[in-house]
RNA sequence: GCCCGGGUGGCGGAAUGGUAGACGCUGGGGACUUAAAAUCCCCUGCCUGCAAGGGCAUGCCGGUUCGAGUCCGGCCCUGGGCACCA
């Protein structure tokens, strides 16, 4: 089984050893088992054309130990991988070399799955999946189909990032400093009709369930400020032209309403045109222009002086009937509230700023309980100049006001959210279809009367050039819509995606009852089912095969559904989520958002999809920074495992330092980790590859020390493995290991309760040693050592001395030593004594077992 | 600006309020060897002292405590996230 090298020949162990797990299906993972069952998953990768670096096999290295841990404690583990594929690199490799994206990404995951396998993971290789596979990206389309049937799903035109080098659009995320992250090239705002995701409508509970993860406190408060709820009213103010209704504004301190100075519009409200009058037409028209030209990016980040218009047209406080003026300026967003605020400078830093520079009045309405109150002030405090609810708190106000408001039907109490819907559609070809069809209002009223079920409530529709299209889904059966073949994989340069140029997929003749389609070209089908239909081109973006992919590995060769009820309650969701903090926000909220609705849809019985969440660190380069091609600092795990093997890289790569902390690779230390597994391999056999003769069969031949160590050691690896502090884990059997080398005998029992310690750490090597020393089962399947609390308990302890606080000495002393006969040994001793003599014992802090403190005069 | 982390030897880091620096790296000395490598042993925070010892030390200032890297208050530096959200 094992090799015969007689050195510590990691190049010829470790490929053997991982043939042998491969050839076993040593890790796959069966359900229906009476174990209990652990599912620890990795954030899939993205195959990269650079292949691996140093920070993927962190976190795998992790999830890893956990895994071969979890197994030896006799749970049924579910350690799965596979590859997040579709991807904007992928398409652009396609524009430039016009070979089809599919065969690079097959490229880039054979790479990445040949330097995955090389450092040994106990992945269940039986349950790869690959966003790009139509089997997988079926359900994919599926999973829309539900969003899209419940009225999750529309489609709007929106402003979004286009990039007239990449000639596609952007998400916000894929913008950086104004330019697109991919490139760095220059990057514009366009109006298109984009696929949008209603995620607002869980906003409250994206929120609520938060308190029911286990996630770093961190990550959840910035999910917690994405969503951004706050609570405040809804107000109206009459207009003073009464023809023109009323204007609603929203606020999260109305009892800051008789502070109100001034009202703001933004540029893009649409009452702005009705109230400017006449005389500021000129102004108001100029500044919308000038403000329209501005990115977001523009409003916010880069302007740091407010600027604003006044319209001419006055509104009257609904609290007190003052004429207040409207004005219109930027710093108002439309997409927020209702576009419009009431301004109280008093008691908000940007109406301050903004009153001051216009020189608008400023009503204090607020004052500190104590002390001077400096404007702006948004402190604590008592509401004054507020008719009857002066004294009140402002929370109280609040109430009172937001109340007295709604009686009187002017008011109501609101919840805005920061979040926004997700813009979920890409102009590009390398994404899922859509299976979505654009037909026009009598066929869709055909079909749906024939098909009924599967559309939304009412209809998604989108105007072009005075037609409505309809929005008519593909029959789930009909599922997966592939991406055809194209002549060209540049976008379209219209906004439109490569797709739109391949009229034979595009305009088709289509059976809405099967999903059948023939090019619109050749003659209409016989049949009342067939219609003329013309595809949806625009793709999915990369985050829809990594929102659900978890539920996928459950069973990932289920063709009847996305995975069998009986999996997805056997498997549930993962016990474990170890990937980057990069993910914090997006990928995991829109993963929450849609498990929540399958979770309505009755597919999947939990209501979060990960209960546990852990984010590895970076590893930066030797210089610090961030590892990337360009700074030429980047570390490649491959020349690692040729030079020390993989055993000695995950062992390092956990050594390195806390597994959550950002730390530089520094390859120094890597020496230190290897000379402790030839020490091992040392310990265990001699020269000529035999068992070393200081192991015996006989139990007595470990000293008490030893015995005792090896309980402490079983107890700290795998204290220390559950709460993911690897590196401690590896301190502790290095000291182990230094006291076995130490020990003149050594009993085999004891090698063997080390080597599984070891195991999941460097399971190479462990194996090899586990079957050298004739261990006829594999190491992976041996079960944990157990530890003996008796066995970590001595008669005597070392107890410190401290005279005032300071450290004088140490003893060793039998357990339960009495107060007084301590005190007589510190008197006794002679490094202790002189700071004690003469002196009057003012007082004695004695804490058994662990410190003597005399304090005296 | 706001919200989070983090500041400990030459380096990575370790420390339930109880000897700060485990473990590893680096450096120095020694053993083994014809020699080297490998391995093993000793030393390795700073200052002072021949030594025994003493003093100072966990970013800075203060506080709580018999005792603080750890708890509290105020600063400084640094990394990350968010950003006119009414």
């Amino acid at each position: 089984m094992a090799t015969k090298c007689k050195d510590y020949n990691f190049l010829e162990i470790e490929p053997h050893w991982q043939s042998f797990w491969e050839k076993n299906h040593s890790f796959r993972s069966e359900p229906g088992t009476a174990k209990p069952k652990y599912y620890v998953l990795d954030m899939f990768p993205y195959p990269s054309g650079a292949g691996l670096h140093i920070g993927h096999p962190e976190g795998y290295t992790a999830t890893d130990i956990v895994a071969r841990y979890r197994r030896a404690r006799g749970f049924n583990v579910l350690h799965p991988i596979g590859w997040d594929a579709f991807g904007l690199p992928a398409e652009q490799h396609a524009v430039k070399t016009g070979t089809h994206p599919a065969s690079n990404t097959q490229n880039n995951i054979v790479n990445f799955r040949r330097q995955i396998k090389a450092l040994g993971f106990s992945y269940d290789w039986d349950r790869e999946v690959d966003t790009t596979d139509p089997k997988y990206f079926r359900w994919t389309q599926w999973i829309f189909l539900q969003l899209f049937k419940r009225g999750l799903a529309y489609v709007d035109e929106r402003p979004v990032w286009w990039c007239p080098e990449l000639r596609t659009v952007l998400a916000n995320e894929e913008v950086v400093d104004g330019k697109s992250e991919v490139g760095g090239f220059p990057v514009e705002r366009r109006n298109l009709r984009q696929w949008v995701l209603r995620i607002t409508a869980y906003a409250d509970r994206l929120l609520a369930d938060l308190k029911d993860v286990d996630w770093p406190d961190s990550t959840k408060r910035m999910q917690e400020a994405w969503i951004g709820r706050s609570e405040g009213a809804e107000v109206l103010f009459e207009l003073e032209n009464r023809a023109l209704g009323t204007l609603k504004i929203f606020t999260t301190r109305p009892d800051t309403l008789y502070g109100c100075s001034y009202m703001v519009l933004a540029p893009e409200h649409p009452l702005v045109d009705a109230l400017t009058t006449p005389a500021q037409k000129a102004e108001v028209e100029a500044y919308r222009k000038k403000a329209a030209g501005k990115s977001d990016l523009e409003r916010t980040d880069l302007a740091k002086d407010k600027s604003g218009v006044f319209s001419g047209a006055y509104a009257l406080n609904p609290v007190n009937g003052a004429r207040v003026p409207i004005w219109i300026a930027d710093y108002v967003l439309m997409g927020y509230g209702t576009g419009a605020i009431m301004a109280v400078p008093a008691h908000d830093e940007r109406d301050f700023e903004f009153a001051q520079r216009y020189a608008l009045p400023i009503v204090q309405v607020i004052e500190a309980r104590e002390g001077p109150t400096v404007l702006p002030y948004i402190g604590d405090g008592r509401v004054i100049h507020s008719g009857n609810y002066n004294g009140l708190d402002w929370p109280e106000a609040k109430k009172r006001i937001t109340a007295d408001l709604a009686g009187r039907g002017v008011g109501q109490p609101t919840v805005n959210f920061k979040l926004r819907d997700w813009l979920f559609s890409r102009q590009r070809y390398w994404g899922e279809p859509f299976p979505i069809v654009w037909i026009n209002e009598t066929d869709y009223r055909l079909a749906v009367a024939r098909r009924g079920g599967d559309v939304p409530p009412s209809p998604v529709t989108f105007t072009s050039e005075g037609v409505t299209h309809y929005a008519l889904p593909l029959p789930a059966g009909a599922l997966p819509l592939e991406l055809p073949s194209v002549q060209s994989y540049l976008p379209s340069g219209n906004g439109e995606s490569p797709l739109a140029n391949e009229t034979a997929w595009l305009e088709i003749w289509l059976n809405f009852e099967t999903g059948a389609a023939v090019p619109a070209s050749q003659p209409r089908p016989a049949g009342a089912a067939w219609i003329r239909a013309r595809r949806e081109t625009n793709t999915m973006p990369q985050w829809a095969g990594s929102c659900w992919y978890y539920l996928r590995f459950t069973d990932p060769a289920n063709a009847a559904a996305l995975a069998s009820p009986e999996a997805l309650r056997y498997w549930g969701v993962p016990d474990l989520y170890v990937g980057g903090a990069e993910h914090a926000v997006l990928h995991l909220l829109y993963a929450r958002f849609w498990h929540k609705v399958l979770f309505d849809l009755g597919v999947v019985p939990q209501s979060e999809p990960f209960t546990k969440l852990f984010h590895q660190g970076i590893i930066l380069g030797e210089d610090g920074e961030k590892m990337s091609k360009s700074r030429g600092n980047v570390v490649n795990p491959d020349s690692i495992i040729a030079s020390h093997g993989t055993d000695t890289l995950r062992l390092y790569l956990m050594f390195l330092g806390p597994l959550e902390a950002m730390k530089p690779w520094n390859p120094n230390g890597i020496e230190g980790v290897h000379r402790f597994l030839q020490k091992v391999w040392r310990e265990c056999l001699d020269r000529e590859g035999l068992v070393n003769p200081k192991i015996t069969a006989d139990p007595s031949a470990d000293s008490a020390e030893l015995i005792k160590l090896l309980h402490e050691t079983i107890k700290k690896v795998g204290d220390d493995i559950e709460e993911l502090r690897l590196n401690t884990a590896i301190s502790q059997m290095m000291i182990f290991g230094n006291a076995l080398q130490k020990a003149p005998s050594v009993s085999r029992a004891t090698v063997l309760a080390f080597l599984q310690l070891l195991a999941p750490f460097a399971p190479h090597i462990a194996e090899e040693l586990w079957s050298r020393l004739g261990e006829p089962q594999p190491i992976s399947l041996a079960p944990w050592p157990t530890f003996d609390p008796a066995k970590l308990v001595s008669d005597s302890v070392k107890l410190v001395f401290q005279v005032n606080g300071k450290f004088r000495g140490d003893q060793l002393v039998p357990v339960g030593l009495p107060e007084d006969e301590a005190v007589k040994l510190a008197q006794s001793n002679a490094k202790i004594s002189p700071h004690i003599a003469g002196k009057s014992i003012k007082r004695v802090i004695y804490v058994p077992g662990r410190i003597l403190n005399i304090v005296v005069e």
